[in-house]
RNA sequence: GGAUCGGUAGUUCAGUUGGUUAGAAUGCCGCCCUGUCACGGCGGAGGUCGCGGGUUCGAGUCCCGUCCGGUCCGCCA
């Protein structure tokens, strides 16, 4: 037997029991004639201590173990002298009484503690000793917890869970595809899926009725902190429902995930539709732990000859709470610079400052008298003490900016409060988006979202204005400014997929091509459906408040999706890509 | 595709205006230490300054190229 408990479970309760642990050589401190030695596994740490007097041959052998050696040891569970009362064991120790090293270890590349001292890299290459350490295993044994949850939850609201393909057809739509060379067919090639949004869509058709899966999806595109080529969606779709249907069940889950695996209670979401979110806060996912929303100022400050604000189609202003006089110009000119960087791409940020005492000071003040400021701070609901920042030009453009900024501001501030969850409903969003490049359509969501039913009648329109107020059946769920999900009714008549496809620019045939299948389906008594994805590995992320999910995937792939500890991707032998029908054409 | 930061001891980093033998902390090795838990004390080993080229009497430092890593923009229906 190599343990009778675990290396985190004994307690004063177990006083003078024989018990035997196994695990890793943490920390040791020998102190010649004695020797206290941390030994570590999943479960926590135990001090063991060697002891000269009681067997000085066992002791001598413990001063010979390096960290990360495996050993065995048998000993008496006994109170410790000089407690710790930073340890859930902290209060015992074990006198060992015979030791068996189990494995040996070569000194790891950097230590396992919590705050390692080891780079990105290195981790990443030696993931089996970053996994070691307890910050990383607790994140990942908080996924599997809430992938957990998510199983039961779906399952009692009668959800099947069900595999779909991963070898399946590439389409030019959306993200780039991974894909896969077939032998049996040469010059043919799978595609791993984006999302495995057309078959749970066939899934209803085939009267599954509700449907999920906790799924790997594959986009061949570039990472991010938050993005990996292969991630994990929670992805759902039910049959017979309208969109409220929808937001209240998902709703339940995430409600259900929050009280499951942090306690809190999140209450009743908020909604908000596309256009506002746009509109105040310059972001299809704003982040409501803060207010600060954007006012439009256009209307009041245009035609005072500052030739910035004259010439630009937009202002826009954001109040920050109290921080008039705190502001130092150093600050400004440092947000100046900021909103200034080509990430930005502002020309320049105006600034106005509401003094306690009821002036102004402003960076335009030769344009602009007190009572003209006055009527500002009226539209925009500033206090005396306030600080409005303004930025102008070009709509779309500018809101972006004003979007970064009051998030800037946000983060400056600290108002973004760990372990406070704001979450929020993101409705109506629009169902196409001209692209200038492609010089057509494409669909914002996928091109399976069902417009609003009243807006169908504008498909039919070759007037971009009118296409483009076309607003689909689609939502996305956002918690504390990440997007967390995002779902939409879908179209389940086939008249109306073909409709949407024209106006994406296929041809008849190449969507026959591409989704025949889906279409023929829809010919077959296809019922009323819509569904969502669930980004897990974000979720878990926001969840605990991190913002990279790299740490809650066992073996991430790096900035270059390559896989640091087995070194992929690699060649293939030349006899492989025979078999396969490939011809090199690049070393 | 683009921007930007970085690469120096096992590891995390410092290294001034280009100038003697490239440093610190930690880890590692050895010795001492019977109540530590970031143990302590003494001593020691450890470097192709990512790689290639250039400028210079002289390059870790300047220039060019290249490789690798981080972050961001584009991209991610």
């Amino acid at each position: 037997m190599y343990r009778t408990h675990n290396c985190g479970e004994l307690r004063m309760s177990d006083m003078a029991q024989s018990v035997t642990l196994s695990g890793w050589v943490d920390a040791s401190r020998d102190f010649g004639g004695m020797t206290f030695m941390d030994i570590r596994d999943r479960y926590g740490i135990t001090q063991v201590v060697f002891n000269m007097d009681q067997d000085a041959a066992l002791c001598e052998s413990a001063r010979k173990l390096g960290r990360e050696f495996v050993i065995q040891i048998t000993g008496d569970v006994r109170e410790r002298s000089a407690k710790n009362p930073k340890r859930p064991t902290g209060d015992i120790e074990i006198l060992v009484k015979s030791l068996q090293i189990l494995n040996a270890s070569k000194t790891p590349p950097f230590t396992i503690t919590d705050d390692t001292d080891g780079g990105d890299d290195l981790r990443l290459k030696f993931r089996y000793l970053d996994i070691r350490r307890q910050p990383i295993q607790s994140k990942i044994i908080f996924r599997g917890k809430l992938g957990l949850e998510t199983r039961n939850y779906l399952s009692g609201q009668g959800f099947v869970e069900i595999e779909t393909p991963f070898l399946i057809k590439s389409t030019p739509e959306g993200a780039r595809d991974f894909v896969v060379p077939s032998r049996l067919n040469p010059g043919q090639f799978y595609a791993l899926p984006q999302s495995p949004q057309t078959f749970k869509q066939i899934l209803m058709v085939a009267g599954m009725d509700k449907y999920f899966q906790i799924v790997k999806c594959f986009r061949d595109e570039d990472l991010r902190a938050d993005r990996q080529p292969e991630f994990t969606q929670i992805d759902c779709e039910m049959s017979f429902v309208h969109r409220e249907d929808i937001l209240q069940m998902f709703e339940g889950l995430t409600t259900h995930l929050f009280k499951a695996m942090l306690g809190l209670e999140l209450g009743t979401f908020p909604r908000m539709a596309y256009d506002d979110a746009m509109r105040l806060y310059g972001i299809d996912k704003p982040d409501l732990r803060f207010g600060m929303p954007i006012h439009e100022i256009h209307s009041i400050a245009k035609g005072k000859g500052f030739n910035v604000f004259d010439s630009a189609t937009y202002i826009g202003a954001i109040v920050v709470d109290g921080k008039a006089e705190s502001f130092s110009n150093k600050e400004i000119k440092e947000l100046t610079e900021w909103v200034q960087r080509p990430q930005i791409g502002a020309k320049g940020l105006v600034h106005v400052k509401y003094n306690s005492d009821g002036s102004f000071k402003s960076s335009i003040d030769k344009f602009y008298n007190q009572d003209d400021l006055q009527s500002w701070v009226a539209f925009t609901g500033a206090k005396p003490g306030d600080i409005i920042f303004i930025l102008s030009g070009e709509e779309e453009k500018t809101r972006k900016q004003l979007g970064e900024l009051r998030l800037e501001m946000g983060r400056k501030l600290e108002l973004m409060k760990p372990g406070d969850f704001k979450p929020l409903w993101v409705l109506d969003f629009p169902l196409l988006e001209w692209d200038e490049t492609a010089n057509r359509y494409f669909a914002m969501h996928h091109p399976f979202t069902s417009p609003k039913p009243n807006d169908i009648v504008k498909m039919a329109s070759d007037d971009k204005a009118v296409l483009g107020s076309i607003r689909a059946d689609a939502y996305d769920l956002v918690i504390n400014g990440s997007e967390i999900g995002g779902g939409s009714i879908r179209i389940h008549d086939r008249e109306l997929q073909s409709k949407n496809f024209k106006l994406l620019g296929f041809t008849p045939e190449q969507a026959l091509d591409q989704f025949g299948f889906l279409l023929n389906a829809f010919e077959f008594g296809a019922p009323p459906h819509g569904g969502i994805a669930f980004g897990f590995d974000r979720l878990c992320a926001v969840m605990q408040g991190q913002t990279s999910i790299r740490d809650y995937i066992a073996f991430p792939k790096n900035n270059m999706g390559r896989d640091m500890m087995i070194d992929a991707p690699s060649k293939l032998e030349e006899i492989q890509l025979k078999e396969l029908s490939i011809k090199t054409t690049v070393q």
